[in-house]
DNA sequence: CTGATGACAGTAC
DNA sequence: AGTACTGCCATCA
């Protein structure tokens, strides 16, 4: 039951995050309710698939790096991202100026 | 049930 | 700053 209601928040967590900016997987699920569920929300995503229809491409890891286990998709995900307006650095991006939810959202 | 794996995170060196 | 180890939680063999 919890478990029904952790993904459904981070269903509306990942809808929620605007264009041009990024969040973190420990980030959504903290924000989910579950401070420790990095893995969870990652797991989360990989069932959803790559045209599921929410923006996965905003999500990345603590690092502002992405963490695709293929790196085609690697690819693609830092693509869209840059298509909207994220800059990335060696393969990462400035997760402190694209973050979300930023300071000024909490 | 035990052990291993994974779109992670935090701390230590 | 970059690498290594450990911790968490859920799924799979």
């Amino acid at each position: 039951m919890s478990k029904a209601m952790f993904e459904k928040q981070v269903y509306l967590l990942l809808a929620a995050i605007p264009a041009g900016q990024v969040s973190s997987y420990g980030q959504l699920a903290r924000l989910a309710g579950k401070p420790n569920g990095a893995r969870e929300v990652g797991r989360l995503l990989a069932g959803l698939g790559p045209d599921c229809g929410l923006p996965w491409q905003r999500v990345l890891n603590a690092q502002g790096a992405i963490s695709l286990p293929r790196p085609g998709s690697g690819e693609l995900q830092q693509a869209l991202l840059e298509a909207e307006g994220i800059v990335f650095k060696n393969g990462r991006c400035n997760l402190k100026k694209y973050a979300w939810p930023g300071p000024e959202q909490v």
